[in-house]
Formats: structure tokens, C-alpha cells, sequence
DNA sequence: GGTGGGACAGTAAGCGTTTACCCAGAGTCG
DNA sequence: CGACTCTGGGTAAACGCTTACTGTCCCACC
């Protein structure tokens, strides 16, 4: 089935069938050509011989960039269907080149906002002819080396590393070993959601303003009228945090707001980490009218010490949070927040690595904006 | 840096600086070999150049699957370090085996709990020494088609089809087709979240009991006493969806409630659609007093719709959902669910392709339990 | 003092493609 | 009618690596 010409085929097929049996006294060469296990996928050459042309023929019928007689070409197709032939990656990358793939190192792809670079990342590859390689780190560092160095051996185009990190001096040693190891190989190291490295590093950087972010969702708090703000930040040292705290004491500064130590707590970006934080904020007494959330995890753990502690929200006390994922809009009330534009972050990662690597002039740091999006779960306090 | 002999070395060093200069009148056939761009990524030939052994000899070196001296193995990892030397998976794959990646194929890795498979899979992946592959379909047939040519081309291990699916006859036959292509390169077709396909087909299915979840989420509506329970199911002929719908209707039955028409809705797996359907049923006055959503998506949509029709939940109106996605606990109230094994799914998933193909004996069809999580948004009818 | 064998290293075939180079036949043109 | 171009096709080198096959050296054992 799927041959358009049967009666050319059947007759290809018979002389073929005998597996290149010698023809003659000719060079003992392919006779020597070990027996291969029957289940092996079908090679250009089982597709030349079914259809009677050398295997290069059967090549430039493939690639279709050289002139072959449709007569040819026709027989070259049925015996490619008929076997379902399909070319050798490996092989073609070893001879012409092939668009070498994208590599998304990430913590946990579950996280939803990593999910949406993820999939900016595989949109954007994808529409390039580029095929996206996703591993998760899980924090370990060794892990990490070990994965970047697998990229190097996949040849990817670009390895994304994606997402906040701790940005101690190890981290940039790691990275710019990261950067000039994947340099020298003609690919190209992307920091997705990370500060820049220090000038002379050959990488390139997509960020988003965490600190503007951060700054507009604590000054809408101020100008309703809060005075006393609880700032639930992520880990210390962790460059999203530091970003956002920063924008937290720019937007008390601008607003003539005094800092006080004790509204401005770390923790892990996660539920429980929000949750605890607000329970112990309420306990000890430490009075404040609002909460700003490092991210919209950590105010769903807020909202639910809050709810738990019989607040209610807006009404009593107001909730800001950070990243905007799908169920912000869906909460009770409905979370103003920071919409974060993650997808678009994957992309614009995957269009600047490979927009140099063709050749066009192209930034090595991008930082995308943020932007407040406000939904019911600010009021004016209630004093 | 990083030699660990730097005399011997330099001394290496200066020999093979000449760039393979021929040492006499031996064949010219190297001196052939065409000048490369200088950035090409260094080749195990450069490594042995330098290191003063042959290529051979570095091969094993790095393979430690051969005798080597430590002399020369030192040798050749100063060369290897100094060179940034990585090993070109597509040479490798060429002559030695190398492990094939784990493809993942679905239609938007944005879906909560789609990328809980995606987490399962490249867990479970990782830890075996494979890659994963992950691509989205956007629900388009001919990219589906483009995709699994694709990985045959990869030679991917295996091919993970994941997400429910409209199972028509069409689709029958695009799969068989696929099955039958994959395995004939040694790979294999693994459906996550699907039915099975007829008998033959060779392809390995590992499912949840969609039935099951189902039918214990309307058992526990009708046991608190409710009668007329508004099932928001999925897209007609899905298969998550009709197998729900099964699982609705049995337990109406064993609860000898009768099955009223009117009740049974069917629309997309979106926020979107479960709010339309809960404002429409609402507004045509149909009449009912719990609500049974086919995905926690679709419940957000019915919370929604409820919350402005001014009902309360659980007060006025009973919610379940299904999926537990990551959020259902921090609703408002909390939403009992049926919890579906997403992570494991993708794990298991990729254990049975690959345990397959070493040569273990396993099931083609594996089906997962689901579990009824009761939280807050069930309680025994107004009236 | 052969002989067997273990340790170590080199030679080269082969993996499946692409493509530079070569060649035969058919026009085409001066 | 010979030189040339254009078509269509084959031959074989090259891509970077692994590994079977050969040695070579050295030591132990009859």
C-alpha cells in the first residue's frame, strides 16, 4: 500500500528482496558488511536498493535540492513509504548540519509560572524548527553541572537556565564557567528571570523588572491608605526577593512610609512558608493592614492564616501578591497582583539566543516589564 | 590550568601545535582532511593530538571500559579538561548505543495537571539516563503527525501521547499508524490518559480510573442527599469526559436516582465553559443543588457563576471537582476532588516503555486509582 | 627456552548521512 | 561538427566516535 507505481515496484522489490546479494565478481566490500538484527530501522541505503538508485539519489530526492526526474523521484517516495523510512538524525547531524535543540534547565516544572516559560520556550523553538529538551535541576548544583554538560554534548543551540537563584560568588563562577564552556561550542548560555553577570561573560539575560513589579503593588497599597505593609519576601540572597525588596522600601521611601524591620520577613516561596509567616505576624502582635506577597503562593498561605484567623479580606486586611497565575483572578476574593509575562519571557529567551547565533545584532540583556493588575483583594484600611 | 602534568604537557603542547603536521613521508590521507572553522568544538582527535595517543586509546580512556595506564589516562584527562572536550552524542549514537529520549507529546504543558505528567516523566527519565522531549500539539492532528515523525527520527524511546481525546475512528487509525511505525524502529507508543486501543495495536497504555473518580464524586453528593446533582462534563466523545459521565450515571443508579437529561452538560474543560453552563442551568431553572464539574477548571467556572448568582457554597449549592489540581485546597471553600495520580502517571508511563524494551515481561495496560479528596465544598442539601 | 597470557596501545572498519567531484547523454550554439 | 552547458545520476570522502582485530612487551610457567 502506498506505492503509486506497483507493477515498477513489485518488479524493484523481487530483485531486492535478495539483500544485495552480489551481482558478480565485484568488490567484496559490502559482502563484508556484518548481519544486521532484522528489527533495525530501515537506512537510506534499504530505500536506494528497494528502488533501484544509489543511496545518494535517494538523498537528494529526500532533501529535494538537486534536480531528479520525476520518474525517479517517484520511485525513490514508494520505497521510503513502503519501508516508512525516516531519516537518521544522527547521522544528518554528523555530515550536514541540523538545528541543534533547545535546552530548558529549570527547578520543577510544575510550578505554573515555570510552566508558562516553558511553554513560551517550546512555542517559540518549536516555530523555529528547534526542538525543546526540558530537565529539571531540583536545586542540586551537581545536577546542574551534569545537565549543561549534557547540552553541550546534544549540541543545543541554547541552554535556558530559568528562574530566581541565589547569586553568591560560587553562582557566578558556575555561571561564567557555564557561559565560555557553551561559548567555545558555537552555543549560547540564556539567564531567564536573573540578574545580569558581570560585564565580558558571553550570555545573554531576559529578566522582568521584579523591582518596578514590586513597587507598584506596594505603592497601590500605600495610596489606598495603608501605612503598616507585612512583606512576605522569598529566600534571602534569592535575586527575585532581593529585586522585590528593594522595590517594597522604594515605594515606602517614595510614599514617605517608615521601614520597619519587623514588617519585612524571608522565607520560601511557598504556601506553607505565607501561611506560617502571616500566623506568626499575627501573634506576635507586630499590627499591620495589609500584606504584600512575595509571590501568589505565598499569598494563598496568607490568605488562608487571615481567613483562619477569622479576618476577612479585604475588609480587614488587604492582600497583594506576585506572578499573576491562572488562579489568582479565581480566589476569594479575587487576588490583585503582579502579572509576571512568563510565556513571553521563554520566548523572547529562545529569539535572542538564535537570533545572534544567525548573526543579527542583538541585545544581550532584556529586562520585560511588569505590571499590577488590580482585582478586589485591596481596600482602604479599615482605622 | 587545570593540568594536572603541566611538563609533560607542554611538552604534548608543542608537538601537536603544528596542527597534525606530517612527521615524514607517511599517507597523505589525513593531510587531506579539510582546514575547519576555528571555533569548532574540539574533537576526540584533538584530545589525542595533544595527549600524544591515539584516538583509540582516548575513546576508552573515557569509556574506562579498558585497560588504560594511569599514566596515559592522565595524560589524556589534562588534554580533555584544557580542550573543554565534550563527546558529540550524534557520533556516539552512531557507532555506540546511546539511550534514546523520552518524548512527551501533549497538547499544552500550560494544564496544571499536564505538567505533573511532565514532572512524573522527566523524574522518572532522568533517573535512567534519558532526555526528555517535550512537545505541544495545540490540538492540531497534522502537527501530532509531524511530531512523531519527528521522534522516529530522534529514535526516541518511546513516544508519550498524553491527555484525554475525541476516540473516533480517525484517531484509531492515526494510532495504529503510529504504533506500528514506532515499534518498527524499536521504539514504542505509550498513551497516557487514554483508553486502549483494539487488540494487536502495539502500543502500551497506562490510564486512571476515570470512572471510578467519577462515579465515587457523585456517590458522595448523593449519599450527603442530594437528587439533583448538574454534571458538567467535558467535550462530547472525549474520552476523560464520556468515561465520567459514565461513572455519573452509575452512581445515580446504585443510588436508584433517576437520570434526568437536562442535567447532563457537555462543553470544554474550561473556566469559561463551567461558568456559561452553571449561569445557563441557573437561569433556565432546571433545578438543582450540587454540582458535579469534569475538571477543578470547570468547578472554578461553576464556583464563579454561583458565587454572582449570590448562592453560597457549600450552604446553598454542593461543588465537586476532579483533577485536585494544586489550588483546589485553597479555594473558597476548599474543593472536594477526585485526586488523579498525574506524577505517577508520567512515571509510570515511562517505566513500562522502557522496561519493555530491556526485556522484561509487562503489562501493556496499566490502569492508575483515583481517590475522592473530601474537602469543604459538599454539604447535605437546603432543603 | 618456548609458550601462554595479561596489560596496554594502535589500526581501521563501520555507524547513516550529505555532498564534492566525476561522468554520460542530450541539447545548443557558433 | 566540436566545444559547452544542462540534466540526471553514481562514487566515495567526510562527519566523530566505538570497538574488533592486531600487535608488542613482559612475565610466569612448565
Amino acid at each position: 500500500m502506498g506505492l503509486t507505481s506497483p507493477s515498477r515496484c513489485s518488479n524493484v522489490g523481487a530483485v531486492t528482496d535478495e539483500e544485495e546479494g552480489p551481482v558478480g565478481a565485484q568488490e567484496p566490500k559490502r559482502a563484508k558488511r556484518k548481519r544486521r538484527p532484522a528489527d533495525r530501522p530501515s537506512t537510506i541505503r534499504d530505500v536506494a536498493a528497494k528502488a533501484g538508485v544509489s543511496v545518494a539519489t535517494v538523498s537528494r530526492t529526500l532533501a529535494g535540492n538537486y534536480p531528479v526526474s520525476a520518474e525517479t523521484r517517484e520511485r525513490v517516495m514508494a520505497a521510503v513509504d513502503s519501508l516508512h523510512y525516516v531519516v537518521n538524525v544522527h547521522a544528518k547531524a554528523l555530515s550536514g548540519r541540523v538545528a541543534g535543540p533547545i535546552a530548558l534547565v529549570l527547578r520543577d516544572i510544575t510550578g505554573p509560572s515555570l510552566a508558562h516559560v516553558a511553554a513560551g520556550v517550546e512555542e517559540e523553538a518549536g516555530s523555529r524548527g528547534r526542538l525543546s529538551l526540558v530537565c529539571s535541576t531540583k536545586d542540586d548544583t551537581k545536577r546542574e553541572d551534569d545537565l549543561v554538560q549534557l547540552m553541550r554534548e546534544q549540541h543545543a543551540a541554547a541552554v535556558l537556565l530559568v528562574g530566581g537563584t541565589v547569586t553568591d560568588d560560587a553562582y557566578h563562577r558556575r555561571m561564567a564557567g557555564y557561559a565560555k564552556a557553551l561559548d567555545s561550542a558555537g552555543s549560547r548560555l540564556v539567564l531567564c528571570g536573573r540578574p545580569p553577570l558581570p560585564a565580558g561573560v558571553p550570555a545573554t539575560v531576559v529578566d522582568y523588572d521584579n523591582r518596578g513589579g514590586a513597587f507598584q503593588a506596594t505603592a497601590h497599597l500605600l495610596t489606598a491608605g495603608h501605612r503598616r505593609v507585612l512583606f512576605l519576601s522569598g529566600a534571602p540572597g534569592f535575586s527575585s526577593a532581593e529585586e522585590r525588596r528593594l522595590g517594597y522600601r522604594d515605594a515606602l521611601r517614595a510614599h514617605g512610609v517608615p521601614y520597619a524591620d519587623e514588617l519585612d520577613t524571608s522565607g520560601d516561596y511557598t504556601r506553607a512558608s505565607g501561611y506560617l509567616r502571616t500566623r506568626e505576624a499575627l501573634s506576635t502582635g507586630v499590627g499591620f493592614t495589609a500584606v504584600f506577597a512575595g509571590s501568589d503562593v505565598v499569598a494563598l498561605g496568607a490568605l488562608a492564616a487571615l481567613r483562619e484567623a477569622g479576618l476577612s479580606v479585604p475588609g480587614e486586611v488587604s492582600v497583594v501578591g506576585f506572578d499573576d497565575v491562572p488562579f489568582a483572578a479565581d480566589l476569594t476574593p479575587a487576588l490583585t497582583t503582579v502579572r509576571v509575562p512568563y510565556e513571553e519571557l521563554g520566548r523572547t529567551a529562545v529569539r535572542l539566543a538564535l537570533d545572534r547565533e544567525v548573526g543579527f545584532a542583538s541585545d544581550n540583556h532584556v529586562v520585560l516589564s511588569t505590571q499590577l493588575v488590580i482585582r478586589d483583594s485591596v481596600r482602604p484600611p479599615a482605622g
